[in-house]
DNA sequence: ATTGAATGTTCTCTTTTTGTTCTCTATTAT
DNA sequence: ATAATAGAGAACAAAAAGAGAACATTCAAT
């Protein structure tokens, strides 16, 4: 069983892993749980080493990894809970089966970046000055998909993609008061494919 | 695991490749990750080519490659690497401070919930129908708040708030074919504000 | 094909940061 | 009293970070 001190230990490391990437130094942990002295926390990781909660690569720095099979229970996973379908008029509708968005499913792949939107070329497609799209890095497209693309190696642009008959491309804007324009294919380089969106109001 | 120096290197590389579509040369990396040897960048590469997470062709100029696919177990947490800001017409612009996007902190916080959304009376305020709202949960709300209020304690619905100086409560869609209505403010339960937004296009 | 600048590779060296191992003290519960 | 838990802090070894020189290779201009 972990003592007090062992406990606040792990929630620290545990807390920095996630945010961080890697982990924290002896004294990091120190001044996160509120002591002086690394040699404390040494002895502390060496005891949650030993009940399997944290693996240590010895006199490696930063050599903290976390156990992740070791708390599942604790529940890592960045779930919030969906409670249903809203629309105007009537009452809030569960959705059968799916009880919860997990965020890792929908954006988290490893080949996405996010980007954030400046302009209103995109308004229509519901996406605003100053969202954030999330996108998968390829190189191909398909019509009708909105891509990131890179025009002469030089202009990033958002736009929706339209490869027409005789080999050329149409990057359409979503956006009435603006008008597509048509590119050689050679001109224009897909860096990636919007797969997700997102907006904060706060 | 990675060490913080070879995290922000990696990062650099992820977000040069991106924006110019090929690969920067030692000094850039230098330069951008703010040292000035070229053997310590060399070094550093060397090690995330060893972890698999580039790939490097051996003499070649601007011969990184990012193995997308070995993101995988870099990090727990849902982070996207942000890489920055893009309008028609430039090219991708850096954003300050802000390198990655923590979706925990986007969204998960206890009082949260998500709603998808159906139908479109909130179009015009980019939220469609099928996306999903995030919505903290409180009783009260400020003026031009997107709310889910309940009406008459039965019908559930997404409007813009306004308080009229009467003590009347507006609710405005956010579509030009709809109107808005007005509701006696004992009529209406206010259930959360929206926070956030997001869609998946996948 | 030649050449020169740009770039990648390999080193050695120094400094800073970090992990490890101690010893010592204080507090608390049994 | 004894053992377990907390903590401070010193001393040392090792890893990581970084500078920079020397050399090898690539690549584009001539």
């Amino acid at each position: 069983m972990l003592t007090p001190s062992e406990k606040k230990t792990l929630r620290f490391i545990q807390k920095y892993c996630i945010e961080k990437g890697y982990s924290p130094t002896l004294t990091e942990i120190a001044k996160g749980i509120g002591i002086k002295s690394k040699g404390v926390v040494h002895r502390y990781i060496k005891s949650l080493e030993s009940l399997n909660l944290i693996s240590i690569s010895s006199h490696r720095k930063r050599g903290i990894c976390l156990n992740l099979e070791a708390y599942e229970n604790q529940s890592v996973a960045p779930i919030i809970p969906l409670l249903g379908r809203i629309a105007a008029g009537q009452p809030i509708e569960a959705i059968e089966g799916r009880e919860e968005i997990n965020l890792a499913d929908f954006i988290m792949n490893p080949d996405r970046f996010a980007l954030q939107v400046s302009g209103d070329s995109m308004i229509e497609a519901g996406i605003l000055d100053g969202d954030t799209v999330i996108v998968k890095h390829q190189n191909t497209a398909e019509n009708g998909d909105i891509i990131v693309a890179l025009i002469d190696g030089l202009e990033a642009t958002l736009k929706r993609l339209k490869k027409l008959p005789d080999g050329m491309i149409l990057l359409i804007p979503e956006n009435k008061l603006m008008e597509g324009l048509i590119y050689e294919a050679k001109r224009i380089q897909i860096q990636g494919v919007v797969v997700g969106q997102l907006r904060s109001y706060q």
